[in-house]
DNA sequence: GTTGCGCCTTGACTTAAGTCAAACTTCAGT
DNA sequence: ACTGAAGTTTGACTTAAGTCAAGGCGCAAC
């Protein structure tokens, strides 16, 4: 498939006039990343921001003494590194692929320029970086005022959600990772999960997590319940 | 002062044309709001933003136990609720006036009219957004990976910088918000003041709190090193 | 198959930070 | 100046979650 195609059916450039996907097309590079290669690393000058053909990237820090905090867990067609490019700094956080990951690659330069003629790109780059915001403000939510167990929970419900409410979960990340999102340790996960099984709230079998009692796990998820 | 002299003064909005200034001061509400009133609640429809003209705003989430965790505090001439006009949903928290505050207002539709044609506008939203986002992920980066003796002490050292590194800190909030900024509580806050004391890192007097060990602070803001 | 290496789990222990309660200080309002 | 409310400090205690260490499971490579 051409670039300008592949351009045009990416959700962040819709309601863009053909011309403006050809301009698009022509600053775009397409770039291979093969698993555990890294886009970039916290404090790297940003040069640019991506998007996600297909593949897995994940956004993270880590403490001095090795622990991670897990920002996000991207998949196709979703940018990322953009808001660097527009606070014109370096990146916060470090980015790597999970699993062979094409992407497309656009040249702060040129593309802020393309914005300037464009608002209905902004538009679209300023709805982006508000949800960003909100997801984050939410992820400041869960770790100040909630409970690993509440955490865990939202996820949970979270990713049911994203299935159609399915009661049944394939993880489509590690335990390891999954911790690591929640911010917290593979140990207490397991022992987490291990305890809302006791309860009856959730089924475990390797990769796939079963919701048993929904109402039970939403109050878990508003802290108006404990496990106990 | 007349309102377009007002919009013209904003940093957010430098660069505009002369003309659009004054469409801006078209649709700009002037609003005044009291010590202890409500901007708007988490959950509330996002009708527009608001543009601290003085005073001091609020920016935080509650959980369902009480305890707060404060996003910001602003002053002017500081946007606030910006975010949420862009994905067009709700208040992501809840902002209230910490002292008498009069603020600009400015309505979500016209706004978003007003960025549909000016893209140097557009700029400096996303260029704001990518700022709050930069500051967000620093948040929970110090939720998720610093104990709360780190955040103090960078706290310290921010507020030290901003007043061009002087070693004096002249608290602008009580130490009730500060443990609410930093994700803790007053009782904990206390202890962490006392020990950093006791350790000779920070003199405290009342709301003055003079820095007297930069480097071993600085070392425990970035967990090269802990209270002993 | 067997070897080895992540991934995951489990137990015993430690620790940071929260809870609860009491007392003291500061400050605003009458 | 007095009163009360809010802010702050301190102590004793509890608890959630992290650390450390060991062992099991599952999968890939040889």
């Amino acid at each position: 498939m051409d670039m300008t195609s592949i351009i045009a059916g990416l959700p962040l450039f819709q309601g863009l006039a053909p011309h403006q996907n050809a301009t698009l097309a022509g600053i775009a590079q397409r770039r291979y990343y093969s698993k555990g290669q890294i886009f970039f690393s916290e404090g790297d000058n940003a040069d640019g921001f991506y998007i996600i053909l297909s593949g897995r990237v994940k956004i993270f820090k880590l403490s001095p003494d090795g622990k991670e905090q897990i920002f996000h867990i991207l998949e196709a067609p979703e940018p990322f590194g953009e808001a660097a490019v527009f606070s014109g700094e370096n990146f916060p956080a470090s980015a790597t692929a999970l699993v062979e990951t094409p992407v497309l690659f656009f040249p702060a330069g040129k593309f802020t320029g393309l914005i300037r003629q464009d608002p209905i790109l902004a538009l679209s780059m300023l709805g982006l970086l508000s949800l960003r915001l909100r997801k984050l403000t939410t992820l400041v939510e869960n770790l100040s005022l909630k409970e690993v167990p509440a955490r865990l929970a939202a996820y949970l419900l979270y990713q049911s959600r994203d299935n159609e409410h399915k009661p049944v979960i394939e993880l489509d990340v590690s335990k390891n990772q999954m911790a690591g999102l929640l911010g917290t340790i593979p140990e207490t996960l397991s022992r987490i999960l291990k305890r809302m099984a006791e309860e009856n709230l959730i089924k475990t079998d390797a990769r796939t997590i079963t919701i048993l009692n929904r109402k039970h796990l939403t109050d878990l998820a508003e802290g108006l319940r404990k496990l106990s």
